[in-house]
DNA sequence: CACGAATGTTCTGAGAAAGAACAAACTCGG
DNA sequence: CCGAGTTTGTTCTTTCTCAGAACATTCGTG
């Protein structure tokens, strides 16, 4: 669902009504590919002179390309349509803790190249870095193909306006502009966003063709923090101060665990992959412990997945304590957003089949309606490396979302 | 922030743009009135050949009409344009678990007569009821004046197509159509709709002229349940079954008083004006014995802050508790949606002068950001009818808001 | 190989936006 | 009192896009 924002852009000129049909058989396209011009007249109920115009249009912007003619039942046989994904590059960068993860794809996420290298918290080291083997990723694989810009995914609040990270506690980083100095080293644009938000993004718009945009949903991240990404009404939610998602810090106990955040009980004490590892250590968690006490244990989520899907007692106890709690967190978002779908994202997604009864009969239990407690949560493997997809989502969403008019 | 919604159009016209510019010209009418052509003109940076020919067809339809001339420094002096309100009535319902409000008002909700019975819980007594008040208060108070429809305010979840009443606890009523009853015993269109998304579309659409539309906001309604209309990117946030918002079942503790929902811990068994009720008596509150409690003791919410403003050290602390708990409520709003604005509706807020430092306190300690922690928290008080007023917008808001392409 | 049927292209007309030209109404200064 | 200057509001012409009809293309079929 995309929006015209009558307020922002003040009139509608001789050209809105084109704009704004270009837009819709573009989304079309994405949607119903390989679509012929004749299908797209009959589902926007426009004459076919109309869409071979727009068509284009649209083929000239390199938007759309011309696929080959197909077989009919009768007359003559039609040119389908596709969008044009496969020439047009981007790249996701994802930075974590501990990692950072760099990943050459084509615009409909698919991966042409990945590398993983040590995370560098030093903006002014990690430009270079990153310059480096960008530069080298392309000049590798690229092989003329265009690439059309870069997607940055920070865990942490990112101003939408300016690119700013305002704020991300896993880096270190309080109002760090890495987009300006990366952008000027590479030559081509480039989008931060925090994780979930990007995650969200990728669902919209790199989801697979033949189904439709999602409109009202929220993706939950966990991972060494809980976030989420929220859309409602087809528009990512961002809030006044880009603060909004932020779910890991709603309480569900008065007196529980401290969290980083200050606060007592927040969901992402009893949930978060240090939350979970603690527990399957047998420790009390503890924002401070936790951060040193990890590594020197060597155990990762990973881990404790991996056992827990091995049927080690210890681990799927731990999961199942953190399951418990992610169906209670969950049902909070239910109870405020009441959204179509929830979608799970991070490592313990893994050992969904173990986890989904747990987090559904929780849910269920806080549901204030059956309605509600039906909500479907699915579960985004984290092999299908979801932060990347949402790093290329950056780049590409913009040509299919709404327009913006000056 | 006024949207079109590019899928469920299909298309956009040769007209389009016609009707985005009808729409933002009636709005900046309604926003900056009394206004001029010229100074439309400027702000739509389109020529006064446009305006006049837009405000014709505007005025034609009745939205619109002009006022005198005014003064100016020099040069010919503006004809200046008007919202025509004062002749379009409305008539706003607000069905509360004790009594019921009739309010006849005009377009801006401006009140013109108001009357208040015991609730009828069976719909069938009292559709004919409504339809006696509502023709006799029409005849002695319209005047020539057309009537435009019936704004129903109901303390529950609403099926936003139907109008039907999906579950109004305090009315016992589940899955009631009141809207086809009554429309037809009125002959004219009724609008029913949850109390805080009502009382939202009051403080979007019916805001003292001057100031913009706020386009993200949570209103949030204390009274015997608590609940909250949330306003996102312009929008209204119903979610899928029509129960977002429920930010009154948002869990506090996991081991509080039990609540209506049958969970433990709720914001809104520590807020609801029951709650600071029973708070003030000294009782426990549980939801099957406060129900009865109450009217047997005679003590209302009102006696409540009444005894709390003349200073009674009782009222005083029971509020600040229901204070310091709202804080943590709102505070969970603000982790969640990061709104620009929230706005407190309820009986409570005739103490706001009291109540507010705890609360801000309370968000101040929970927030994770300074900016957040600075998020404005205004009261709407309860002398104004905030719910009545709701009502009315329900009438007139479709006026304004974004028109819908077939 | 003519015919029907479907797709895709081209052409003409209608209607709205854009903007220039014009009319109206007022102030100010001589 | 009158004309210059200024601002508002109206009218008229131009321009450009949508709409729809007519036309061209390309297939299967009898």
């Amino acid at each position: 669902m995309r929006k015209i924002n009558t307020r922002s852009f003040v009139r509608a000129t001789r050209w809105t009504p084109r704009e704004i049909n270009l837009q819709i058989l573009l989304n079309l396209v994405r949607e119903h590919e390989p679509i012929s011009r004749a299908e797209l007249a009959r589902r926007m109920k426009i004459g076919r002179g109309m869409v071979t115009y727009l068509t284009a249009e649209l083929i000239a912007q390199g938007a759309l390309y011309e696929g080959d003619r197909v077989d009919s039942p009768r007359g003559r046989r039609p040119q389908m349509l596709y969008v044009r994904t496969h020439d047009r590059l981007a790249v996701a960068i994802d930075i974590r803790f501990s990692s950072t993860f760099v990943m050459l794809t084509d615009f409909s996420g698919n991966s042409i190249a990945l590398e993983t290298f040590e995370t560098i918290e030093d903006v002014s080291v990690l430009v270079p870095e990153l310059q480096r083997r960008v530069r080298r990723m392309l000049d590798t694989h690229a092989s003329a193909r265009h690439c059309e810009g870069v997607g940055l995914v920070v865990p942490g609040m990112v101003d939408a306006v300016t690119g700013m990270v305002l704020n991300a506690p896993q880096l270190g980083w309080r109002n760090v502009d890495i987009r300006t100095p990366l952008q000027q080293a590479l030559g081509m644009p480039v989008h931060v966003e925090n994780a979930p938000i990007a995650c969200a993004l990728a669902q919209m718009w790199l989801g697979r063709p033949g189904s439709s945009v999602p409109t009202d949903f929220v993706y939950v991240t966990v991972s060494d923090g809980v976030g989420a990404g929220v859309v409602v009404n087809g528009q990512v939610v961002r809030g006044q101060t880009n603060s909004a998602g932020e779910f890991g810090h709603v309480p569900l106990t008065a007196d529980g665990p401290v969290c980083l955040c200050g606060n007592h009980g927040c969901l992402e004490v009893y949930t978060s992959n240090l939350a979970t590892v603690c527990r399957y250590l047998g420790k009390d968690f503890s924002p401070g412990t936790a951060r040193d006490l990890l590594p020197s244990s060597g155990v990762t989520i990973a881990e404790v997945v991996a056992r827990a899907l091995a049927g080690e007692r210890r681990a799927v106890d731990a999961l199942e304590v953190t399951a418990r709690h992610l169906g209670a967190g969950l049902a909070v978002i239910i109870k405020a957003l009441s959204p179509t779908q929830i979608v799970v994202g991070g490592e313990i997604t893994e050992a969904w089949a173990q986890l989904e009864p747990t987090i559904r009969a929780e849910v269920a239990r806080r549901a204030l309606t059956d309605l509600a407690a039906a909500t479907p949560i699915v579960p985004e493997l984290s092999s299908t490396y979801p932060r990347l997809r949402g790093g290329t989502a950056l780049v590409s969403a913009p040509v299919f979302a709404a327009p913006r008019f000056a």
